[in-house]
RNA sequence: CGGGAAGUAGCGCAGCCUGGUAGCGCAUCACACUGGGGGUGUGGGGGUCGCAGGUUCGAAUCCUGUCUUCCCGACCA
Protein backbone atom coordinates (compact mmCIF):
# COMPACT_ATOMS: atom_id res chain seq x y z
CA UNK A 1 0.00 0.00 0.00
CA UNK A 2 2.33 2.45 1.25
CA UNK A 3 6.10 3.94 -0.20
CA UNK A 4 7.37 2.97 3.14
CA UNK A 5 10.13 0.66 3.22
CA UNK A 6 9.70 -1.65 5.75
CA UNK A 7 12.19 -1.75 8.83
CA UNK A 8 15.06 -3.71 8.41
CA UNK A 9 16.72 -5.27 11.56
CA UNK A 10 20.34 -5.37 10.52
CA UNK A 11 23.01 -7.36 12.31
CA UNK A 12 25.14 -4.87 13.28
CA UNK A 13 24.71 -2.20 15.84
CA UNK A 14 26.59 0.68 13.68
CA UNK A 15 25.73 1.61 9.99
CA UNK A 16 28.40 2.86 7.84
CA UNK A 17 26.74 6.28 7.26
CA UNK A 18 26.44 6.77 10.75
CA UNK A 19 30.32 6.07 11.70
CA UNK A 20 32.78 4.37 9.15
CA UNK A 21 35.56 3.84 11.68
CA UNK A 22 33.23 2.27 14.44
CA UNK A 23 31.37 0.74 11.87
CA UNK A 24 34.76 -1.02 10.55
CA UNK A 25 35.64 -1.65 14.13
CA UNK A 26 32.41 -3.48 14.82
CA UNK A 27 32.58 -6.16 11.71
CA UNK A 28 36.07 -7.16 12.90
CA UNK A 29 34.35 -8.18 16.15
CA UNK A 30 31.33 -9.27 14.62
CA UNK A 31 32.21 -11.22 11.98
CA UNK A 32 35.41 -12.92 14.78
CA UNK A 33 38.18 -11.49 12.35
CA UNK A 34 40.84 -10.22 15.14
CA UNK A 35 41.17 -9.00 18.51
CA UNK A 36 43.41 -6.53 20.23
CA UNK A 37 46.33 -8.45 21.82
CA UNK A 38 47.22 -5.92 24.63
CA UNK A 39 50.59 -5.23 22.97
CA UNK A 40 50.44 -2.30 21.63
CA UNK A 41 49.52 -1.96 17.88
CA UNK A 42 49.59 -5.65 17.57
CA UNK A 43 46.50 -7.79 17.16
CA UNK A 44 45.34 -11.27 17.42
CA UNK A 45 44.16 -12.82 13.83
CA UNK A 46 41.47 -15.34 14.64
CA UNK A 47 40.52 -18.29 12.39
CA UNK A 48 37.65 -16.45 10.34
CA UNK A 49 40.21 -13.50 9.77
CA UNK A 50 43.11 -15.83 9.16
CA UNK A 51 41.59 -18.66 7.02
CA UNK A 52 40.62 -15.09 4.31
CA UNK A 53 44.34 -14.65 4.76
CA UNK A 54 45.21 -17.60 3.90
CA UNK A 55 43.28 -17.60 1.03
CA UNK A 56 44.72 -14.52 -0.41
CA UNK A 57 48.20 -16.15 0.27
CA UNK A 58 47.88 -19.38 -1.82
CA UNK A 59 45.99 -17.82 -4.42
CA UNK A 60 48.79 -14.87 -4.49
CA UNK A 61 51.81 -17.39 -4.13
CA UNK A 62 50.14 -19.26 -7.48
CA UNK A 63 50.90 -16.28 -9.27
CA UNK A 64 54.33 -15.24 -7.62
CA UNK A 65 55.55 -18.77 -8.67
CA UNK A 66 54.07 -18.99 -11.75
CA UNK A 67 56.14 -15.79 -13.00
CA UNK A 68 59.04 -18.06 -11.89
CA UNK A 69 59.96 -16.23 -8.76
CA UNK A 70 60.94 -18.52 -5.69
CA UNK A 71 60.15 -18.71 -2.01
CA UNK A 72 62.88 -18.04 0.41
CA UNK A 73 62.95 -17.74 4.29
CA UNK A 74 65.80 -14.59 5.42
CA UNK A 75 65.66 -13.94 9.44
CA UNK A 76 63.61 -11.78 11.34
CA UNK A 77 66.57 -10.01 12.75
CA UNK A 78 69.19 -7.73 10.46
CA UNK A 79 72.21 -6.31 11.68
CA UNK A 80 71.85 -2.68 12.42
CA UNK A 81 74.73 -1.54 10.13
CA UNK A 82 72.72 -2.67 7.14
CA UNK A 83 70.49 0.00 7.42
CA UNK A 84 73.47 2.32 7.22
CA UNK A 85 74.39 1.66 4.12
CA UNK A 86 71.33 3.44 1.82
CA UNK A 87 71.15 6.75 2.74
CA UNK A 88 67.13 7.20 1.47
CA UNK A 89 66.41 3.67 2.72
CA UNK A 90 67.95 4.88 6.82
CA UNK A 91 65.90 8.03 6.83
CA UNK A 92 62.68 6.72 5.75
CA UNK A 93 62.79 3.70 8.60
CA UNK A 94 64.78 4.92 11.38
CA UNK A 95 62.19 6.39 12.87
CA UNK A 96 59.61 3.36 13.32
CA UNK A 97 62.40 0.32 14.37
CA UNK A 98 62.42 -1.56 16.93
CA UNK A 99 65.55 -2.87 18.50
CA UNK A 100 66.86 -5.76 20.26
CA UNK A 101 69.65 -4.61 22.57
CA UNK A 102 69.81 -7.73 24.76
CA UNK A 103 69.73 -11.60 24.84
CA UNK A 104 68.88 -12.31 28.53
CA UNK A 105 66.86 -11.27 31.63
CA UNK A 106 67.53 -11.10 35.41
CA UNK A 107 65.44 -10.48 38.17
CA UNK A 108 65.49 -7.03 39.21
CA UNK A 109 65.67 -8.10 42.95
CA UNK A 110 62.08 -6.88 43.38
CA UNK A 111 60.15 -9.84 41.74
CA UNK A 112 60.44 -8.73 38.39
CA UNK A 113 63.25 -9.17 35.02
CA UNK A 114 64.93 -6.94 33.37
CA UNK A 115 67.36 -6.67 30.89
CA UNK A 116 70.98 -8.27 31.86
CA UNK A 117 72.97 -4.80 31.39
CA UNK A 118 75.68 -7.73 31.10
CA UNK A 119 73.84 -9.13 27.94
CA UNK A 120 73.95 -6.35 26.18
CA UNK A 121 74.61 -7.08 22.48
CA UNK A 122 77.62 -5.97 20.66
CA UNK A 123 75.84 -4.66 17.90
CA UNK A 124 71.65 -3.84 18.20
CA UNK A 125 69.28 -6.39 15.61
CA UNK A 126 67.38 -4.85 14.35
CA UNK A 127 63.29 -6.59 13.97
CA UNK A 128 62.88 -6.17 10.14
CA UNK A 129 61.05 -2.89 8.59
CA UNK A 130 61.30 -4.80 5.19
CA UNK A 131 63.86 -7.01 3.88
CA UNK A 132 65.82 -5.08 1.04
CA UNK A 133 69.11 -4.75 3.08
CA UNK A 134 69.24 -8.57 4.36
CA UNK A 135 68.34 -10.14 0.90
CA UNK A 136 70.67 -7.66 -0.77
CA UNK A 137 73.45 -9.21 1.23
CA UNK A 138 72.36 -12.48 -0.13
CA UNK A 139 72.09 -11.74 -3.24
CA UNK A 140 76.01 -10.09 -3.01
CA UNK A 141 77.38 -13.65 -2.46
CA UNK A 142 74.87 -15.61 -4.69
CA UNK A 143 75.46 -13.29 -7.92
CA UNK A 144 78.58 -13.32 -9.43
CA UNK A 145 78.18 -13.96 -13.17
CA UNK A 146 75.20 -12.68 -16.17
CA UNK A 147 74.31 -16.21 -15.79
CA UNK A 148 73.22 -16.05 -12.09
CA UNK A 149 69.88 -13.23 -13.51
CA UNK A 150 67.56 -12.91 -13.15
CA UNK A 151 67.33 -13.56 -9.34
CA UNK A 152 63.93 -13.57 -8.47
CA UNK A 153 62.99 -14.31 -4.76
CA UNK A 154 60.11 -13.75 -2.43
CA UNK A 155 59.86 -14.32 1.33
CA UNK A 156 55.75 -14.66 3.38
CA UNK A 157 57.17 -13.16 6.15
CA UNK A 158 56.15 -10.90 9.11
CA UNK A 159 57.60 -7.45 9.64
CA UNK A 160 57.72 -4.56 12.31
CA UNK A 161 57.06 -0.95 12.06
CA UNK A 162 56.31 1.28 14.79
CA UNK A 163 53.80 3.58 13.75
CA UNK A 164 52.15 5.89 16.33
CA UNK A 165 48.74 5.99 15.35
CA UNK A 166 47.49 1.82 14.54
CA UNK A 167 44.16 0.53 13.07
CA UNK A 168 43.31 -3.19 13.09
CA UNK A 169 44.20 -4.71 9.79
CA UNK A 170 45.21 -1.08 8.31
CA UNK A 171 47.94 -0.36 10.40
CA UNK A 172 49.66 -2.32 12.78
CA UNK A 173 52.81 -2.60 14.41
CA UNK A 174 53.56 -6.17 13.25
CA UNK A 175 52.08 -7.42 10.20
CA UNK A 176 52.05 -10.32 7.81
CA UNK A 177 53.13 -9.97 3.95
CA UNK A 178 54.52 -11.16 1.38
CA UNK A 179 57.88 -9.26 -0.25
CA UNK A 180 59.32 -10.13 -3.75
CA UNK A 181 63.08 -9.21 -4.58
CA UNK A 182 64.67 -9.53 -7.55
CA UNK A 183 67.75 -8.92 -8.75
CA UNK A 184 67.77 -7.95 -13.19
CA UNK A 185 71.17 -7.69 -15.53
CA UNK A 186 69.08 -4.76 -17.50
CA UNK A 187 66.84 -1.36 -16.46
CA UNK A 188 64.72 -2.61 -18.93
CA UNK A 189 64.35 -5.91 -17.36
CA UNK A 190 64.13 -4.45 -13.78
CA UNK A 191 61.16 -1.99 -14.68
CA UNK A 192 59.86 -4.55 -16.45
CA UNK A 193 59.73 -6.96 -13.59
CA UNK A 194 58.06 -3.53 -11.43
CA UNK A 195 55.40 -3.81 -14.04
CA UNK A 196 54.64 -7.49 -14.06
CA UNK A 197 54.60 -7.33 -9.64
CA UNK A 198 51.90 -4.53 -9.75
CA UNK A 199 50.11 -6.34 -12.47
CA UNK A 200 49.47 -9.29 -10.84
CA UNK A 201 48.38 -7.18 -8.09
CA UNK A 202 45.97 -5.87 -9.84
CA UNK A 203 45.07 -9.41 -10.79
CA UNK A 204 44.93 -10.48 -7.68
CA UNK A 205 42.98 -7.52 -6.36
CA UNK A 206 40.42 -7.60 -8.91
CA UNK A 207 39.49 -11.39 -10.09
CA UNK A 208 40.43 -12.69 -6.40
CA UNK A 209 39.38 -9.99 -3.35
CA UNK A 210 36.76 -8.80 -6.29
CA UNK A 211 38.50 -5.52 -5.34
CA UNK A 212 38.82 -2.59 -8.16
CA UNK A 213 41.84 -1.17 -8.62
CA UNK A 214 43.51 1.62 -10.25
CA UNK A 215 47.53 1.00 -10.98
CA UNK A 216 49.74 3.56 -11.25
CA UNK A 217 52.72 5.28 -10.48
CA UNK A 218 53.65 7.33 -7.25
CA UNK A 219 54.55 11.13 -7.33
CA UNK A 220 58.79 11.11 -6.37
CA UNK A 221 57.47 12.77 -2.71
CA UNK A 222 55.66 9.14 -2.07
CA UNK A 223 57.78 7.15 -3.01
CA UNK A 224 59.46 4.22 -1.04
CA UNK A 225 63.01 5.21 0.66
CA UNK A 226 65.61 4.46 -1.64
CA UNK A 227 63.38 3.75 -4.98
CA UNK A 228 63.90 5.11 -8.46
CA UNK A 229 60.35 4.51 -9.02
CA UNK A 230 56.76 3.56 -6.96
CA UNK A 231 54.18 2.20 -8.04
CA UNK A 232 50.95 1.54 -6.52
CA UNK A 233 47.37 -0.18 -6.65
CA UNK A 234 44.48 1.94 -5.13
CA UNK A 235 41.27 0.96 -3.99
CA UNK A 236 38.16 2.76 -3.25
CA UNK A 237 36.83 2.65 0.36
CA UNK A 238 33.13 3.27 0.78
CA UNK A 239 33.56 6.48 2.70
CA UNK A 240 35.63 7.27 -0.35
CA UNK A 241 38.73 7.09 1.13
CA UNK A 242 41.54 5.85 -0.84
CA UNK A 243 43.82 2.37 0.06
CA UNK A 244 47.41 1.96 -1.18
CA UNK A 245 46.86 -2.07 -1.25
CA UNK A 246 50.12 -2.74 -2.83
CA UNK A 247 53.47 -1.75 -4.12
CA UNK A 248 56.35 -2.80 -6.84
CA UNK A 249 59.54 -0.97 -6.95
CA UNK A 250 62.36 0.04 -9.64
CA UNK A 251 64.83 0.38 -7.01
CA UNK A 252 67.25 1.08 -9.68
CA UNK A 253 71.32 0.07 -8.45
CA UNK A 254 70.66 2.05 -5.49
CA UNK A 255 70.37 -0.96 -2.94
CA UNK A 256 73.15 -2.78 -5.49
CA UNK A 257 75.29 -0.54 -4.90
CA UNK A 258 74.97 -0.90 -1.47
CA UNK A 259 74.91 -4.14 -0.82
CA UNK A 260 77.56 -4.72 -3.47
CA UNK A 261 75.40 -7.42 -5.99
CA UNK A 262 77.90 -6.95 -8.83
CA UNK A 263 78.43 -9.22 -11.53
CA UNK A 264 80.13 -9.94 -14.56
CA UNK A 265 78.65 -9.04 -18.22
CA UNK A 266 78.84 -10.77 -21.40
CA UNK A 267 81.70 -9.09 -22.14
CA UNK A 268 83.77 -9.90 -18.82
CA UNK A 269 82.70 -6.15 -17.41
CA UNK A 270 81.63 -5.89 -14.15
CA UNK A 271 78.11 -3.86 -13.41
CA UNK A 272 75.69 -3.53 -10.65
CA UNK A 273 72.61 -5.16 -10.70
CA UNK A 274 68.76 -3.61 -11.13
CA UNK A 275 66.57 -4.77 -8.24
CA UNK A 276 63.33 -4.04 -7.91
CA UNK A 277 60.96 -4.99 -4.49
CA UNK A 278 57.09 -5.69 -4.12
CA UNK A 279 54.43 -6.40 -1.10
CA UNK A 280 51.08 -6.98 -0.61
CA UNK A 281 50.09 -7.34 2.99
CA UNK A 282 47.54 -7.91 5.80
CA UNK A 283 46.16 -4.69 4.83
CA UNK A 284 44.55 -6.15 1.76
CA UNK A 285 41.91 -7.46 4.49
CA UNK A 286 41.02 -4.09 5.56
CA UNK A 287 40.55 -3.49 2.28
CA UNK A 288 38.13 -5.96 1.58
CA UNK A 289 35.79 -4.90 4.78
CA UNK A 290 35.59 -1.39 3.53
CA UNK A 291 35.20 -2.40 0.04
CA UNK A 292 32.07 -5.11 0.60
CA UNK A 293 31.25 -5.31 3.96
CA UNK A 294 27.41 -3.78 4.98
CA UNK A 295 25.56 -3.00 7.93
CA UNK A 296 25.04 -6.74 8.21
CA UNK A 297 28.95 -7.16 7.98
CA UNK A 298 31.66 -8.77 6.11
CA UNK A 299 30.99 -10.02 2.83
CA UNK A 300 33.53 -12.51 1.84
CA UNK A 301 34.04 -12.51 -2.13
CA UNK A 302 33.62 -16.56 -3.35
CA UNK A 303 37.23 -16.87 -4.00
CA UNK A 304 39.30 -15.85 -0.64
CA UNK A 305 36.01 -17.54 1.63
CA UNK A 306 37.24 -20.05 3.79
CA UNK A 307 33.84 -21.64 3.61
CA UNK A 308 31.90 -20.82 0.28
CA UNK A 309 29.23 -22.68 0.83
CA UNK A 310 27.91 -23.06 5.02
CA UNK A 311 25.05 -25.66 5.78
CA UNK A 312 22.91 -25.03 8.67
CA UNK A 313 20.71 -27.81 10.06
CA UNK A 314 17.87 -26.99 11.98
CA UNK A 315 18.37 -29.35 14.74
CA UNK A 316 15.82 -29.67 17.64
CA UNK A 317 17.46 -32.17 20.10
CA UNK A 318 14.54 -35.12 18.71
CA UNK A 319 14.98 -37.80 16.86
CA UNK A 320 13.69 -36.57 13.37
CA UNK A 321 17.33 -34.69 14.31
CA UNK A 322 19.36 -37.70 12.66
CA UNK A 323 17.30 -37.59 9.49
CA UNK A 324 17.99 -33.91 8.87
CA UNK A 325 21.58 -34.28 9.40
CA UNK A 326 21.33 -37.36 6.70
CA UNK A 327 19.97 -35.59 4.21
CA UNK A 328 22.39 -32.34 4.79
CA UNK A 329 25.47 -35.17 4.80
CA UNK A 330 23.77 -36.07 1.13
CA UNK A 331 23.57 -32.51 0.25
CA UNK A 332 27.37 -31.62 1.15
CA UNK A 333 27.98 -34.88 -0.58
CA UNK A 334 26.52 -33.65 -3.75
CA UNK A 335 28.63 -30.41 -3.84
CA UNK A 336 31.85 -32.17 -4.08
CA UNK A 337 32.46 -30.02 -7.94
CA UNK A 338 34.57 -27.01 -8.55
CA UNK A 339 34.02 -23.72 -8.67
CA UNK A 340 35.79 -20.29 -9.75
CA UNK A 341 38.54 -23.22 -10.85
CA UNK A 342 38.73 -24.89 -7.77
CA UNK A 343 37.26 -27.27 -5.84
CA UNK A 344 34.35 -25.72 -3.74
CA UNK A 345 34.93 -24.64 0.19
CA UNK A 346 31.84 -26.35 2.14
CA UNK A 347 30.55 -25.91 5.54
CA UNK A 348 28.55 -28.64 7.19
CA UNK A 349 27.86 -26.84 10.64
CA UNK A 350 26.60 -29.18 13.24
CA UNK A 351 27.79 -26.98 16.24
CA UNK A 352 25.39 -27.12 18.96
CA UNK A 353 22.79 -24.20 19.09
CA UNK A 354 19.58 -22.99 16.87
CA UNK A 355 19.65 -22.42 13.09
CA UNK A 356 18.54 -19.04 13.34
CA UNK A 357 21.31 -17.54 15.78
CA UNK A 358 24.18 -19.31 13.92
CA UNK A 359 22.86 -17.88 10.23
CA UNK A 360 23.52 -14.76 11.95
CA UNK A 361 26.75 -15.44 12.87
CA UNK A 362 27.42 -16.22 9.79
CA UNK A 363 25.61 -13.21 7.64
CA UNK A 364 27.91 -11.34 10.29
CA UNK A 365 31.03 -13.40 8.80
CA UNK A 366 29.96 -13.12 5.20
CA UNK A 367 29.61 -16.38 3.99
CA UNK A 368 28.61 -16.20 0.02
CA UNK A 369 25.48 -18.63 0.43
CA UNK A 370 23.93 -19.80 3.23
CA UNK A 371 21.93 -23.25 3.38
CA UNK A 372 19.16 -23.72 5.85
CA UNK A 373 17.55 -27.24 6.51
CA UNK A 374 14.89 -28.22 8.42
CA UNK A 375 12.83 -31.10 8.56
CA UNK A 376 9.70 -29.65 6.67
CA UNK A 377 12.68 -28.68 3.64
CA UNK A 378 13.73 -32.18 3.71
CA UNK A 379 10.03 -33.57 3.36
CA UNK A 380 9.88 -31.70 0.49
CA UNK A 381 12.84 -32.50 -1.19
CA UNK A 382 14.24 -28.55 -1.05
CA UNK A 383 16.55 -26.49 0.84
CA UNK A 384 16.11 -22.73 1.89
CA UNK A 385 19.04 -20.58 0.55
CA UNK A 386 20.37 -17.15 1.50
CA UNK A 387 22.55 -15.26 -0.69
CA UNK A 388 24.79 -12.90 1.45
CA UNK A 389 25.19 -10.48 -1.53
CA UNK A 390 21.45 -10.33 -1.65
CA UNK A 391 20.27 -10.68 2.08
CA UNK A 392 17.17 -8.60 2.42
CA UNK A 393 13.65 -8.92 0.49
CA UNK A 394 13.34 -4.60 0.15
CA UNK A 395 9.25 -5.86 0.14
CA UNK A 396 8.89 -6.91 3.54
CA UNK A 397 12.26 -6.59 5.38
CA UNK A 398 12.65 -9.98 5.97
CA UNK A 399 16.13 -12.34 4.91
CA UNK A 400 15.04 -13.13 1.18
CA UNK A 401 15.32 -16.91 1.49
CA UNK A 402 15.31 -19.00 -1.51
CA UNK A 403 13.60 -22.35 -1.46
CA UNK A 404 15.11 -24.85 -4.34
CA UNK A 405 15.33 -28.17 -4.43
CA UNK A 406 18.12 -30.04 -2.76
CA UNK A 407 19.13 -31.31 -6.34
CA UNK A 408 18.70 -27.82 -7.87
CA UNK A 409 20.95 -26.39 -5.80
CA UNK A 410 23.59 -28.84 -6.23
CA UNK A 411 23.63 -28.20 -9.77
CA UNK A 412 23.58 -24.22 -9.36
CA UNK A 413 25.99 -23.94 -6.32
CA UNK A 414 29.08 -23.24 -8.38
CA UNK A 415 27.00 -20.84 -10.57
CA UNK A 416 25.86 -18.51 -7.39
CA UNK A 417 29.51 -18.42 -6.18
CA UNK A 418 30.95 -17.22 -9.43
CA UNK A 419 27.70 -14.54 -9.82
CA UNK A 420 28.68 -13.62 -6.52
CA UNK A 421 32.24 -13.09 -6.91
CA UNK A 422 30.77 -10.89 -9.73
CA UNK A 423 28.33 -8.59 -8.33
CA UNK A 424 30.70 -8.09 -5.59
CA UNK A 425 32.90 -7.04 -8.19
CA UNK A 426 30.94 -4.85 -10.58
CA UNK A 427 28.90 -3.32 -7.26
CA UNK A 428 32.87 -1.64 -5.98
CA UNK A 429 33.61 -0.92 -9.26
CA UNK A 430 30.34 1.07 -9.87
CA UNK A 431 30.74 2.69 -7.24
CA UNK A 432 34.08 3.39 -7.59
CA UNK A 433 34.07 4.78 -11.29
CA UNK A 434 30.76 6.99 -9.95
CA UNK A 435 33.29 8.27 -7.49
CA UNK A 436 36.28 9.63 -9.75
CA UNK A 437 35.43 13.41 -10.46
CA UNK A 438 37.40 14.76 -13.66
CA UNK A 439 37.57 17.75 -15.54
CA UNK A 440 38.47 20.29 -12.56
CA UNK A 441 40.91 22.96 -14.22
CA UNK A 442 42.53 25.02 -11.09
CA UNK A 443 43.13 24.40 -7.37
CA UNK A 444 40.16 26.27 -6.53
CA UNK A 445 37.69 24.18 -8.01
CA UNK A 446 39.69 21.28 -6.07
CA UNK A 447 39.06 22.90 -2.89
CA UNK A 448 35.85 23.89 -3.11
CA UNK A 449 35.26 20.09 -4.52
CA UNK A 450 36.48 18.67 -1.21
CA UNK A 451 35.29 21.21 1.07
CA UNK A 452 31.63 21.25 -0.09
CA UNK A 453 31.67 17.52 -1.36
CA UNK A 454 29.53 15.83 1.64
CA UNK A 455 30.38 13.69 3.61
CA UNK A 456 32.00 10.71 1.14
CA UNK A 457 33.25 12.82 -2.09
CA UNK A 458 35.59 10.02 -3.57
CA UNK A 459 38.47 11.22 -5.86
CA UNK A 460 39.55 13.36 -8.23
CA UNK A 461 41.70 12.82 -11.36
CA UNK A 462 43.35 16.45 -12.30
CA UNK A 463 46.12 17.13 -14.64
CA UNK A 464 49.57 19.13 -13.31
CA UNK A 465 52.65 19.64 -14.70
CA UNK A 466 54.79 17.17 -12.09
CA UNK A 467 56.65 19.75 -10.26
CA UNK A 468 59.79 18.05 -8.50
CA UNK A 469 61.90 18.75 -5.64
CA UNK A 470 61.26 21.87 -3.43
CA UNK A 471 58.28 22.81 -5.87
CA UNK A 472 56.41 19.69 -5.53
CA UNK A 473 57.18 20.29 -1.45
CA UNK A 474 54.78 23.30 -1.66
CA UNK A 475 52.28 21.42 -3.82
CA UNK A 476 52.07 18.52 -1.19
CA UNK A 477 51.87 21.10 1.46
CA UNK A 478 48.62 22.70 -0.05
CA UNK A 479 47.12 19.14 -0.88
CA UNK A 480 48.16 18.89 3.24
CA UNK A 481 46.13 21.98 4.46
CA UNK A 482 42.89 19.91 2.83
CA UNK A 483 44.06 16.50 4.00
CA UNK A 484 44.49 15.78 0.43
CA UNK A 485 47.03 13.29 -0.86
CA UNK A 486 48.57 11.84 -3.76
CA UNK A 487 47.44 8.50 -4.63
CA UNK A 488 49.12 7.68 -8.22
CA UNK A 489 49.26 8.38 -12.17
CA UNK A 490 47.33 5.73 -13.70
CA UNK A 491 48.52 4.09 -16.24
CA UNK A 492 45.90 4.02 -18.26
CA UNK A 493 45.03 7.39 -17.69
CA UNK A 494 44.08 9.82 -21.20
CA UNK A 495 47.23 11.88 -22.14
CA UNK A 496 47.36 15.33 -20.53
CA UNK A 497 45.66 18.06 -23.14
CA UNK A 498 45.22 20.85 -20.02
CA UNK A 499 46.85 22.71 -17.65
CA UNK A 500 48.23 21.97 -14.67
CA UNK A 501 45.46 22.52 -11.60
CA UNK A 502 48.65 23.43 -9.39
CA UNK A 503 50.60 25.98 -11.73
CA UNK A 504 48.81 26.65 -14.49
CA UNK A 505 51.48 25.85 -16.27
CA UNK A 506 51.08 22.90 -19.26
CA UNK A 507 50.20 19.73 -17.73
CA UNK A 508 52.22 16.42 -18.60
CA UNK A 509 49.76 13.88 -16.97
CA UNK A 510 47.21 12.79 -15.03
CA UNK A 511 47.21 11.97 -10.98
CA UNK A 512 44.81 10.65 -8.46
CA UNK A 513 44.01 12.93 -5.31
CA UNK A 514 41.70 11.78 -2.92
CA UNK A 515 42.19 11.11 1.16
CA UNK A 516 43.60 8.08 2.12
CA UNK A 517 44.12 5.76 4.84
C1' C B 1 54.61 12.14 20.06
C1' G B 2 50.65 16.60 21.26
C1' G B 3 45.16 17.40 22.51
C1' G B 4 40.66 14.84 24.16
C1' A B 5 38.02 10.42 26.07
C1' A B 6 38.05 5.70 28.18
C1' G B 7 39.56 0.75 30.68
C1' U B 8 34.19 -2.59 36.01
C1' A B 9 31.69 -10.60 33.74
C1' G B 10 32.52 -12.79 26.71
C1' C B 11 30.17 -7.85 24.59
C1' G B 12 27.80 -3.04 25.78
C1' C B 13 27.36 -0.13 30.13
C1' A B 14 25.81 2.00 35.33
C1' G B 15 28.12 2.78 40.06
C1' C B 16 32.99 6.95 41.31
C1' C B 17 31.49 13.53 42.57
C1' U B 18 29.70 12.46 48.52
C1' G B 19 35.04 5.71 50.40
C1' G B 20 31.60 0.86 53.69
C1' U B 21 33.20 -5.03 50.33
C1' A B 22 29.64 -4.99 42.81
C1' G B 23 25.02 -4.13 39.56
C1' C B 24 22.05 -3.87 34.71
C1' G B 25 21.15 -5.44 29.43
C1' C B 26 22.76 -8.88 25.84
C1' A B 27 25.52 -13.38 25.52
C1' U B 28 26.40 -18.05 28.23
C1' C B 29 24.70 -22.66 31.17
C1' A B 30 20.39 -25.87 33.03
C1' C B 31 15.37 -27.07 32.66
C1' A B 32 10.64 -26.38 30.52
C1' C B 33 7.53 -24.57 26.77
C1' U B 34 8.19 -23.38 21.51
C1' G B 35 9.03 -24.63 16.34
C1' G B 36 9.66 -22.16 8.67
C1' G B 37 12.92 -18.57 10.78
C1' G B 38 17.12 -13.22 15.27
C1' G B 39 11.10 -17.23 20.19
C1' U B 40 9.31 -17.32 25.71
C1' G B 41 9.66 -18.40 30.86
C1' U B 42 12.13 -19.92 35.37
C1' G B 43 16.63 -20.74 37.67
C1' G B 44 22.07 -20.61 37.69
C1' G B 45 27.40 -19.60 36.65
C1' G B 46 30.94 -16.07 35.71
C1' G B 47 34.41 -10.02 37.93
C1' U B 48 41.46 -9.88 42.86
C1' C B 49 36.68 -3.13 39.10
C1' G B 50 43.67 -2.62 33.44
C1' C B 51 48.35 -2.92 36.44
C1' A B 52 51.60 -0.96 40.45
C1' G B 53 52.23 2.09 44.54
C1' G B 54 50.09 5.62 48.15
C1' U B 55 46.23 7.82 51.68
C1' U B 56 42.63 5.32 55.05
C1' C B 57 40.11 1.17 60.16
C1' G B 58 38.29 0.35 55.17
C1' A B 59 39.44 1.99 48.04
C1' A B 60 35.98 0.24 41.88
C1' U B 61 35.41 5.14 44.31
C1' C B 62 40.51 9.76 46.59
C1' C B 63 46.07 10.65 45.06
C1' U B 64 50.57 9.30 42.05
C1' G B 65 52.72 6.48 38.37
C1' U B 66 52.23 3.11 34.43
C1' C B 67 50.15 0.04 30.40
C1' U B 68 46.38 -0.44 26.77
C1' U B 69 42.32 1.22 23.59
C1' C B 70 39.36 4.92 20.86
C1' C B 71 38.77 9.97 18.51
C1' C B 72 41.40 14.52 16.44
C1' G B 73 46.26 16.02 14.90
C1' A B 74 51.47 15.12 13.81
C1' C B 75 54.10 10.98 11.77
C1' C B 76 53.87 7.10 8.10
C1' A B 77 56.29 2.05 3.05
Amino acid sequence: MSNNAPTIRHALNVKREDDFAKWYQEVITAADMAEESGVRGCMVIKPWGYGIWERIQRLLDDRIKEAGVQNTYFPLFIPLKNFEREADHVDGFAKEMAVVTHHRLIGDGKGGLIPDPEAKLEEPLVVRPTSETIIGDAMARWVQSWRNLPLMLNQWANVVRWEMRTRMFLRTSEFLWQEGHTAHATREEAVAETHRALEMYRACAEQDLALPVIAGEKPENERFPGADETWSIEAMMQDGKALQAGTSHYLGTSFATAAGIQFQDREGVQQYAHTTSWGVSTRMIGGVIMAHGDDDGLRVPPRIAPHQIVILPMLRDKPEDEAVLAYCEELYASLQGNALGEKMRILLDKTPGKATAKRWDWVRKGAPLIVEVGPRDMENGKVAMLRRDALWNADNGKPAMNFVTREQFAADAAQLLEDIQTSLFEEARNRRDANITRGLTDWHGVVNFFRKGGKYPGWVEVQWAKPTGAALEQVVERLKDEKLTFRNVPRDAAEADGVCVFTGEPAVERILVARAY
